[in-house]
DNA sequence: TAACATACTGTATATAATTACAGTATGTTT
DNA sequence: AAACATACTGTAATTATATACAGTATGTTA
């Protein structure tokens, strides 16, 4: 699947948020009074341009016919183990998807990840428990966060931030802390932990 | 609300139906043709009833412009505070609703239940989390119960469980067992804990 | 440099869809 | 018995919507 221009992605984005709000797709004329074009006929156009891209596929006659794509409507990745090397969110480590549904967690998550190991359960996280990940850059200390270390995949607690040091705290006295120097290990964010799901039955 | 004649079920389910198939609501036409109309304003005095006694928003001038009404989308109740004496499900214990997602919990959730105080922090449980809780009858020794003892509800493990002693173990050493003899004490189970939600941002 | 994709405006038209009005028939409520 | 709700058919008008065609402008790819 080609990728969407931003403009293209714009549309995308509108008529998702569109049908959160109404519950049916936009006609091209709201598309277009949204994003102030003065022909409808732009509307038209962006659509066929994102369906030949396969996002949406267009109902041809039928009125607001716009379909998601089943990619589109896929719901949120759950990964399991990260396969060391590539990216978390590579189809490889998607264990499988969790219908999207905005209000669950405050904030909006772009992956689960599922929780190995004890090193979390002071802060009631439990092996197995699925976490809330939101990719973000803006990492701060006190948060929980999935960090990359050399290509190791952990959650922590950001303990420390500086360019010389980065402390990880484990939640578990049986664990001491990660102090990783930048300049010497490859380190990376991949997001903030905000939320937490765990299935007891 | 007043309630809907057999018919006029008939036709909401198919609403809900055709947005489940396709991503939008039908038109006048569509649900005619579904149902053997002959005329499309069979449909369009159906949706007038419907929307006059809540069910539905029709939306005048927009095509396909009917939108399910709250009670309609539902979702899953999240429970604040219970107030005493009443069914915890009553309209005033309603916090607000998650909208449905099947497979979020692998059992499905009639409610989610905000835990108020430590009592089961050693198995992750925190205050102010949600519980996933299944009304069920079928209550087994070992899982979290919610139970009503007395009127006042309460979130423990269920330890033992016979018609002269049951024991309901709160997860916190500083907390010891509650022994309730089910003659004496009014005890209800309101359903077991099949899941958890947790914010963290 | 030609072909093509992106990103629009502007006009026009066929058809999709809502919705009003006029009926018919049956059953229920006051 | 009158008023009203349910459950439709049938016709028609207006408006909503999709969608084709003709342009303009800019940037990218072969």
């Amino acid at each position: 699947m080609k990728n969407l221009t931003n403009r293209q992605k714009e549309i995308l984005d509108l008529i998702k948020s569109y049908i959160g709000d109404y519950g049916f797709p936009p006609t091209r004329a709201d598309i277009s009074k949204e994003l102030g074009f003065k022909s409808a006929n732009a509307a038209e156009q962006h659509l066929r341009a994102i369906e030949k891209k396969g996002f949406i596929k267009i109902l041809s006659g039928a009125s607001r016919g716009i379909v998601l794509s089943e990619e589109e409507e896929k719901g949120i990745p759950v990964i399991g183990l990260v396969a060391a090397g590539g990216p978390i969110l590579a189809q490889e480590n998607i264990e499988k998807r969790i219908p999207v549904s905005q209000n669950l967690l405050s904030e909006s998550v772009d992956y689960y990840l599922r929780v190995k190991g004890d090193s979390m359960v002071d802060i009631g996280i439990f092996e197995e428990d699925l976490i809330g990940v939101k990719k973000t850059n803006d990492i701060k200390a006190g948060s929980v966060v999935v960090a990359r270390i050399n290509d190791e995949v952990t959650v922590k607690t950001l303990k420390k931030f500086s360019s010389e040091e980065v402390i990880l705290k484990a939640e578990n006295e049986n664990y001491s802390d990660i102090k990783v120097n930048p300049s010497v290990d490859e380190l990376n964010f991949e997001g903030t932990c905000v939320g937490l799901l765990r299935n007891l039955s």
